[in-house]
DNA sequence: TACCACTCACTGGTCATACCAGTTCTCGAG
DNA sequence: CTCGAGAACTGGTATGACCAGTGAGTGGTA
């Protein structure tokens, strides 16, 4: 069973395999892309879909063409984008190793959900603050929606990705609604990836009403603690789950997630404080 | 004075016109694009130049590509990424209208520092909470750097991105740092607006400093309390000042920028949540 | 008259080839 | 050994052709 569609444009499908070959660490950062010309033979594709392919590349900052010399290899940990998420988890999640390191699915999902976590306590602080009675009726009619697609798993997380776009409207801060188009748009595009977020998703709708109740008594200190609570608590609950499952699991993937990860989610980028790694003394 | 180079790559340069034109409502959102071949004679350029530049704004979230159709406008309110952010302040900076608004230069501005400001609390107690005595040393060898450099403004503005970079990663959290990637290469690739940001570099300095010790304190709670007043502070004050910069500057801006800004920004984005506007009977 | 299926003139997607414009490295002149 | 001219790369752009979807107009049918 195939997991992707099979008919995508060529341009496309080459972007993402050239996408993951640089987050595998086939080409490592600072180093060049073997030539156009040779590639794109190399991949059975034309020289012109290999260079749409590079320049979506590059404007997600994986990859710096240089006039007379080669397509440079970026370090993503430098100059990458936001929207490199997605595909970074689904390379964790396969089991794959991201840059050497095997631990990198939970700790980027932990790294992920406390973005998610903060940026939704302020998302909703803003909202109790501004939101107009009109917006609050819209998204208090979502919420019961969403609740109505508890057993179509793909339609349920598209509602609650909509949930997301219709609170951080609610802010009125047009830099947040950005920001969340960008993580919204990623997670639509890896479905797989958005559905390890939702293991239980009746608790959340349980979330979800409460917190519009909150918003619309306008009690932004009330609204940020509950939030930070009740989202913190589902985090920690859907991680340990999730390490669970994960170290019984088929992938060959090591019982090397211990529970304290939740506690202080840790991923090495020391590619200018700490150059060496060769010894380890716990 | 021409306000950008002159030699750059044709398709950047033609993403740039179009990007501007999307944004500024000239090719509305759920129309297409003239077709290709037209568009491309009518830029000048080969369709191939112009394909590599739609390839661009299709990363960025303006423009679908329907095979057979045409290349459908998105709503950038919907579907724009982050990385737009920085455009949009440079039109609206140049006192041009966004989407018919004419006080978007600085209500934009202060969405954009809310961001930032609310972004930094957590960046800085996360960084007390994890940050390693070697990466509190190098941030603090940045700062007395990043003092030296007050005379030269283009500089110090790269310096001050690398702060942020620096700080981003002490959180340890990988995706505040592709978060951070996208925000500072937008504003690298915008120095105009990276500058309004910075009015007051020594007052900066003084803050980074007192931020950094916090840090070593290991005290996020303060930490965080201290980020957040300060920084506060300082973006009152800024939008203050260019409140009153712009309604005495020549450019055409009507003086209809009161304070109320600060308290709370607002930018309307209606397009989905009221669907029919004809009858609205409460 | 109303409706449906087909056709064809669009659209974007891909390709091959050629040439321009920078960069890098080699190799010979000094 | 130093250095500079040029050859041999690299990416950037242009042209023209063809493939592949889309959608509206056309014609026929019920």
């Amino acid at each position: 069973m195939p997991s992707s569609r099979d008919k995508k444009r060529a341009a496309e499908e080459t972007a993402n395999r050239l996408r993951d070959a640089i987050l595998r660490g086939v080409y490592p950062a600072g180093s060049d892309l073997p030539g156009e010309r040779e590639l794109s033979t190399r991949l059975g594709i034309s020289r012109l879909t290999l260079r749409a392919a590079l320049a979506r590349l590059e404007a997600e900052g994986l990859v710096r063409p240089v006039h007379g010399s080669g397509n440079r290899v970026l370090d993503f940990q430098d100059t990458g984008g936001v929207e490199l998420l997605g595909h970074l988890l689904a390379i964790a999640n396969s089991g794959e190793e991201v840059r050497g390191r095997k631990d990198a699915g939970l700790t980027l999902l932990a790294n992920l959900l406390e973005l998610r976590r903060f940026a939704a306590v302020e998302a909703v602080g803003f909202a109790a603050e501004r939101a107009t009675p009109e917006e609050i009726a819209t998204l208090r009619a979502h919420v019961e929606h969403q609740a109505l697609l508890l057993s179509q798993p793909e339609a349920y997380v598209r509602a609650d990705l909509h949930f997301a776009r219709l609170l951080t409207r609610m802010t009125h801060n047009f830099a947040l609604v950005l920001l969340a188009n960008t993580i919204i748009r990623v997670l639509e595009a890896q479905p797989g990836v958005a559905l390890t977020f939702f293991l239980d998703p009746p608790g959340t709708i349980t979330v979800y009403r409460r917190m519009v109740d909150l918003i619309e008594s306008h009690d932004a200190q009330a609204a940020r603690a509950f939030t930070r609570r009740l989202i913190g608590a589902f985090d920690r609950g859907l991680l340990s789950r999730l390490a669970t499952l994960t170290s019984v699991a088929p992938p060959p993937l090591p019982p090397s997630h211990d529970d304290a990860l939740l506690e202080s989610p840790h991923l090495v980028s020391q590619d200018a404080p700490l150059p060496k790694t060769t010894k380890e003394v716990p």
